[in-house]
DNA sequence: CAGTTAATTTAACGCTGTTAGATTAATGTT
DNA sequence: AACATTAATCTAACAGCGTTAAATTAACTG
């Protein structure tokens, strides 16, 4: 509730004399409504986004959430894609970016750890992974993971190497981990589970390791630990 | 071209008298038209995907495909979504499965190299794993995977941690990879990159290292170079 | 106060996934 | 050989989608 409920009109207009200062608003922006932005569409589609998954997402819901006609966002905003491209961009946003520390390997580890939790808090973002991420955002991230790894002492082809696996393997872990938290039927992973244990003989590994169980191992210990072989590797070499 | 343009209508109707055998089709199927089963859906949506990507697949074009309306296609397959499903097991099922050799590694790198050619071969296929992937020729490959594993003389919670480190980073790998060709549009790479460019105090790094340079390192170099560096994990520890 | 630009609305187009119900073809039964 | 039953496909339609063109309103400039 704001000063412009008290009149839907430009205050003072009526009688020709400016209404008192205290009912109107700040002046430099006097408009009716507070206005479209760019921020403002990002801001409500990733909520829209957390509630709803990317299906949930239509231009016509989201234009409704801002009070506002669905093509009024094409003044701001070309496509929905679009929106979706800006939406993976600011949950990026929310990554810590750590100062660099004595250890590159504590700053890979915080890092990554970050990135991933953040899409886990978002899980429809793994999916869209699969567009061109540009944004400042994504872009400052990379910039943070690659300095480390200079600082590191990788160079060459060996940095891009241990620059793409790093990132490839977060993406990959965040990916599936998020398919299992929003595939919201529990009902399917059970049916899942029955699956392979009716059949031993085709899956003989999987069952006996027991692949899909789930509760067996956390997320978080699998994922830091796999990340550790990965450090492991000698910048030297 | 087949024998049923002779007659629309089943042989030898019109005068009593059988036709000869050559004009008749196959006698234990006796349809007007090849049935719609979910192999042939399946397969047309492949090709489908293939030319037209995600977007491009939908239910009428898929049916029209098909020469059939797209309400029939709902007898053999409940949604869309369970097409493309379909889909991108269709396509798992073409990664060979080499025979279990002397060395691991070589089954584990046989095994993921075929895995991420089948996904940039159908570079659709990546974005779409954000789906609970439990079709019975992705099960094989990852039953494959960890029986390699295990064989190494991985077990307990090792054995979780590298099949997923593994399996990860393959399909991060084949993620971006494929986001980068599916842009097709040369322009937008460019542009990515000019934009780099254009600040190098925001990324310094990245600037320096060549990042989206793309012509300066081979796809497939660095993702079998990333791939040793995860193999050089010892199981015995 | 007039003129211009920025921002939003009204209206509509073609396309989408999906459903309900009618219709046809194939199979099984007598 | 006729009938009943099941399987498969079709006709018709609905509500919702992203997006466009043009009209309309609000805000800024001289």
């Amino acid at each position: 509730m704001d000063a412009t409920e008290f009149s839907d009109r430009p205050a003072g207009r009526p009688d020709g004399r400016p209404a008192p200062i205290w009912l109107r608003t700040e002046p430099a922006r006097n408009r009716r409504t507070t206005p479209l932005t760019r921020q403002r569409i990002v801001t409500a589609a990733v909520d829209l986004l957390d509630r709803t998954g990317v299906d949930g997402l239509t231009m016509r819901r989201l234009a409704e959430l801002l009070a506002v006609t669905p093509t009024a966002l094409y003044w701001h905003v070309a496509t929905r894609d679009d929106v979706l491209d800006l939406a993976v961009d600011h949950i990026f946003g929310e990554v810590p970016l750590p100062a660099a520390g004595p250890d590159w390997r504590d700053d890979v580890r915080t890092l990554t750890s970050g990135w991933r939790a953040a899409m886990l808090r978002h899980p429809w973002a793994p999916s869209l992974i699969g567009r061109p991420m540009l944004g400042p955002h994504v872009l400052a991230r990379t910039e943070f993971l690659q300095s480390a790894l200079v600082r590191a002492g990788f160079t060459g082809v060996h940095l891009a190497v241990v620059t793409r696996l790093v990132a490839n393997y977060v993406i990959g872990a965040a990916l599936t981990e998020a398919t299992w938290r929003q595939t919201d039927d529990p009902q399917v992973r059970a049916d899942a589970r029955r699956h392979l244990v009716a059949n031993p003989a085709a899956y003989p590994t999987l069952v006996a390791s027991g692949h899909l169980d789930g509760t067996r191992w956390s997320d978080d210990d699998l994922f830091l630990r796999g990340l550790d072989a990965i450090l492991a590797i000698d910048p030297g070499r």
